[in-house]
DNA sequence: CATAAAGAGGACAATTTTATCCGAATTAAA
DNA sequence: TTTAATTCGGATAAAATTGTCCTCTTTATG
C-alpha cells in the first residue's frame, strides 16, 4: 500500500514521537535498531521529513531528532505519507488513466473513490500521538 | 494503488472482455495501441492472465486472445490482480510490520483494516462484465 | 506439406526504488 | 580552540520494476 520508504518514515516518526514524549533525542543508527530498517536509507528519509516540518533535527554532539511535544498531537499519518511520497497514494485513477475525473470517470472510478476516501480520511485523522500512546518505550514493536 | 503491470493488465482485460462479447479476438499489438500500453510488456502481463485462468489464448494463425463469453461476469478484478501482483495488494501489514496480525496488532493495525476490508470488497466484487457494458466498443477510454 | 500468422518465453536494457558510502558542515563540550 | 559527535547532501551501487527484442512453437489455410 504505500513505498517502503514511507513505511520506514511512519515506523521512525512513531518512534521519534515516543522518545520525545520522554524528552530524548534519539539519532538515525538507534531509530533504524529500533524500527529494523537500513539505516543510511533512513537517515536519507529522515531528511525529507526534516525538511517538510514533521520532525526536527539537532546537528552537532548530542544532535539528533525530535518532535516538539506540543505538535505530536497535530501531526498527521497523511503528513508523512506527503512529505515521503507526495501525494501519489490517493491521487489519480486507479486504473493509471490520466483523463480520468469527475465528468469524464472510467470505469472504476467511483468504486475508487470510495476507498480512496476511505484511505484519506484515515490518514488525515490519525495522529502521532494516539499511535505513540498504543506503545510504550521499549516495545520492540515497530520492529518485527 | 496497483503498479503499472496490474493498471494495464485491467485495462487490458477490459479490452478483451468488450471484444469477446462482440466475438472478437484481440492481439497484443491492437490491446496496447487501445489501452495505450507498451506492446511488449502488455504481451508479457497477458500471458501471466492466461497462465492464471483469466484469459484465453489461441496460437497460431487468426489466434488471439479472449474470455469465454459466460465467464466475463464471473471474473472479478481481484483475480486480475492476484494473477498479476498477487495478493499483497490488501495482504500484510501496512507499516510493513512483519509480525503484525490480529494477535499482536501494530497501532495501526484496526485504522488499516477498514481501508483493506474496503479494497477488498471492492475488487471481490466487481466483475469484467459490468465494467465492460459501462463502455461501448470504439470508446478511446481505456486509452488516456 | 509449406507457409504465414499468431502466442510463448528467454535474454537483455532502461528506469525507478531501495540502499550504501563518504566528505562537508554544524555544534556541544573538553 | 580543538575535538568528537552529529546531521546534511551528493555520488554511487544494488535490486526491483518496467520495457524491448528475438527465436521457438503452434496452428489455420492454401
Amino acid at each position: 500500500m504505500f513505498s517502503k520508504a514511507c513505511e520506514y518514515g511512519i515506523r521512525a516518526s512513531i518512534f521519534i514521537a515516543l522518545n520525545s514524549l520522554e524528552h530524548r533525542r534519539v539519532g538515525p543508527k538507534e531509530i533504524a535498531k529500533e524500527i529494523n530498517s537500513p539505516e543510511a536509507f533512513t537517515a536519507k528519509i529522515l531528511q525529507a521529513l526534516v525538511r517538510n516540518n514533521v520532525v526536527n533535527s539537532v546537528k552537532g554532539a548530542h544532535g539528533g531528532f525530535e518532535i516538539d511535544k506540543k505538535d505530536i498531537k497535530t501531526i498527521m499519518i497523511a503528513d508523512i505519507v506527503k512529505a515521503i511520497d507526495g501525494d501519489n497514494v490517493y491521487k489519480g485513477c486507479g486504473l493509471g488513466l490520466h483523463e480520468c475525473n469527475e465528468n469524464k470517470p472510467c470505469p472504476m472510478h467511483e468504486k475508487f473513490k470510495l476507498v480512496r476516501a476511505e484511505l484519506k480520511y484515515m490518514l488525515e485523522s490519525t495522529d502521532l500521538e494516539s499511535l505513540a500512546l498504543d506503545l510504550k518505550l521499549g516495545d520492540t514493536f515497530l520492529k518485527v
